[in-house]
RNA sequence: GCCGAUGUAGCUCAGUUGGCCAGAGCAGCUGAUUUGUAAUCAGCUGGUCGGGGGUUCGAAUCCCUCCAUCGGCUCCA
């Protein structure tokens, strides 16, 4: 007999050899029939793998990741099957499972093949679950496993399995099926009862451009018809919360083909926004204490040459500029540090000026490979919410705190009410990796994790991650549906201080390097408009979205009206405009609903006489009528609450 | 940059076995209407069919090439 262990803690025992399945069988027929594998001691292993000596468990389903991971595994094992069956003599890449489906990188030899031909794909591929093929593993040794795939004429799973120990190596059998696998898997396929085939594309092998291309096949799969109709509904929900689409709508944005592309161009009401964010923003650094600079928007050469960036980046950037003297070369920032450092430098400093916070919305330029562009989240000129604070090693725990709260308080503010935190520190085995002594790193890494930890964050730590010249705390959120974005960062850096040699006077009247600390609590303005836009489906908060109300006469004749009433709320600082057009009310409420405004303002000879409003709200319908006062101070109110949500 | 798809009016889209002056709805303009909570009616304007080249008696449609957009690959904010 064994012990084995569960999640609560309970200890249970069952004969040497039992199966994690058999395990699921004997606490419920339910649990059984809803099991996709089990976590041996920190492993996660085939549902029908016996179980030979004590051991702890954690059975998962179909909402543990690990769970869906085994389930779109066995997903693309099924798929690879029926494209083995419908274009014999192709070859396989590789095909893991991934965070929404999986895929399968196949080299279709002179075909190409088109998304006509996915729906075909997709049946053979339920014929097959239909036939409740078992996952049968098999331990092979390395000369077997190149023998077969020799034979069978794969490179690639021949160079996959040259990079293997031997011993470790195993093969999965499903049907006619065989592939070079470590699991886990599905006991059968008899539990994927929807499919489909998601996209095609084209994917270097091994992610390297130097390779030979292959076509990469995504797909999803569930245990349920009714998953796969939600998840397609999700997709459309995406599609329709798209930022391109609604920047138009609204007319946030745009990009010129005569301008360039991955230029973008803000339209009168996404500047309107965009400057109301900044103003925010600008105005929180200022209580924390934030020193507002303007940087130019280009730098000699010579400049990124000291701070490493041309080196690094120099390459994927654009071409220097050439003046009309000889030699004079000069680029276009790429970031804002160097210029920072600069500003740093323009005078001596003592410890006692420390930390000075320099902030600056500067905008950079970096040379995006053209298929890489993408909306206002990828493009080759944005605006960073830049700032750099200069340290001593003692204050870096108390400033990187101080940026945490500007970040939640951002969070809060504009409804990411999910969020994680990823720290990454520095691999301790690779130290000459990274710049900067043992002391200096250990100090930051506490700092950091001291940091989050006192205000309270959920985080990821991943270990080698940091950046070589310091380690870094990175905020994702969560959208309204669901999806995830990475957002702010905060970053350590020992080396531009070195490169540039800032230095503090300190007490003890000797010369010492301050730190400094990279943050953009938004990222830059692009991405998090990008991201803004996405989260509310357009509908912003009243304190930042363009329009606050619109002002509609119910006809021409109180066009006066309403033009008395839009100056009276402009006087009160709110964002009205009136809808004169000839047309009948409701089409003016049809046309403005469209375009999000929060308050609808009905006018007409009652609202005349009575020096009232009749108040709609955006997607919620008539509100009743209210005196122009009330409604004047209600919607300042609601103003307040928004921004004085701590 | 690479693989694949797409590109027709300001927007959304018809039109491809090559054939008379290239279509619709919305938007815009003009007029009628003076409207009470998600589309009033009529008329008009608007396109070198992404750019260039080629095949053809004839090209939005076929071929070549360039550009842009979309979905991916790599990197990243």
């Amino acid at each position: 007999m064994i012990n084995i262990i569960f999640p609560d803690g309970n200890v249970r025992q069952f004969e040497a050899g039992v199966t994690g399945y058999e395990i699921a069988c004997s606490i419920s027929p339910r649990l059984a029939a809803e099991v996709l594998a089990v976590d041996l001691n920190n492993e996660t292993v085939d549902l029908n793998r016996p179980i030979t000596t004590d051991a702890s468990i954690k059975l998962y389903k179909w909402d543990d990741v690990e769970g869906r991971q085994a389930f779109w595994h066995s997903s693309s094992h099924i798929m690879a099957e029926a494209l083995q069956e419908l274009y014999p003599g192709i070859k396989f890449g590789i095909g893991p499972a991934i965070e929404n489906g999986f895929y399968y990188d196949v080299d279709f030899g002179s075909h190409s093949l088109t998304e006509a031909e996915l729906p075909a794909i997709e049946a053979k591929i339920l014929e097959f679950a239909r036939e409740k093929q078992a996952f049968v593993r098999r331990n092979v040794t390395k000369d077997e496993a190149l023998k077969t795939y020799t034979e069978k004429g794969d490179p690639y799973k021949c160079e996959l399995i040259g990079e293997l120990q031997d011993g470790t190596i195993s093969f999965y059998t499903s049907g006619n099926f065989t592939d070079l696998c470590r699991g886990p898997h599905l006991i059968d396929t008899s539990l994927i009862k929807a499919v489909k085939l998601t996209a095609l594309a084209g994917a270097y092998w091994r992610g390297n451009e130097k390779n030979k291309m292959l076509t990469r096949i995504y797909g999803i799969t569930f245990p349920q018809k009714k998953l796969l109709d939600e998840y397609l509904l999700l997709l459309e929900e995406a599609k329709k919360r798209d930022h391109r689409k609604i920047g138009k709508e609204l007319e946030l944005f745009t990009f010129s083909q005569q301008v360039g592309q991955g230029l973008p161009i803000w339209l009168p009401k996404g500047a309107a926004l965009r400057e109301r964010l900044e103003n925010f923003l600008r105005k929180v650094q200022k209580q924390h204490g934030y020193q507002q600079v303007i940087s130019p928007h280009i730098g000699q050469k010579e400049l990124y040459v000291t701070s490493g960036h041309y080196a690094k980046y120099g390459a994927d950037s654009f071409k220097p500029i050439q003046t009309p003297i000889e030699g004079e070369e000069f680029m276009l920032k790429p970031m804002n540090c160097p210029h920072h450092c600069e500003v740093y430098k323009a005078k001596p400093h003592s410890y006692k000026d420390l930390p000075i916070r320099l902030a600056e919305f500067g905008t950079v330029y970096r040379y995006e490979q053209s298929g890489e562009l993408h909306g206002l989240t990828r493009v080759r000129s944005f605006t960073q919410d830049d700032a750099h604070i200069f340290c001593t090693p003692e204050q870096l725990k108390e400033e990187f705190c101080k940026v945490i709260d500007i970040v939640l308080y951002i969070f809060k503010t504009l409804d990411f009410t999910e969020y994680t935190a990823q720290v990454s520190l520095r691999d301790p085995n690779k130290a000459d990796k990274y710049i900067g002594s043992d002391e200096n790193w250990e100090k930051a890494e506490r700092a950091i994790v001291e940091a989050a930890e006192e205000r309270g964050l959920k985080t990821v730590v991943e270990i080698g991650e940091a950046a070589f010249y310091g380690p870094k705390l990175d905020f994702m959120v969560r959208d309204a549906i669901g999806r995830k974005w990475q957002l702010g960062t905060i970053q350590v850096d020992y080396n531009l201080p070195e490169r540039f040699e800032l230095e503090y006077i300190g007490a003890d009247d000797k010369r010492h390097r301050p730190i400094m600390i990279h943050r953009a609590p938004f990222g830059s303005m692009e991405r998090f408009v990008a991201v803004l836009i996405e989260h509310t489906s357009g509908k912003f908060p009243l304190w930042l979205t363009p329009e606050q109300a619109v002002i509609l006469p119910v006809s021409e004749k109180y066009n006066d009206y309403a033009h008395a009433l839009q100056n009276r709320l402009e006087q009160e600082d709110i964002r009205a405009f009136v809808d004169d057009r000839n047309e009948k009310i409701g089409k003016k409420i049809r046309d403005n609903e469209l375009q999000r405004i929060p308050y609808l303002l009905v006018v007409g000879e009652k609202e005349v006489e009575s020096k009232s409003v009749a108040v709609r709200k955006q997607g919620e319908g008539d509100r009743g009528v209210m005196p122009v006062n009330d409604f004047i101070s209600f919607l300042q109110d609601e103003v307040k609450k928004e921004i004085g949500k701590n």
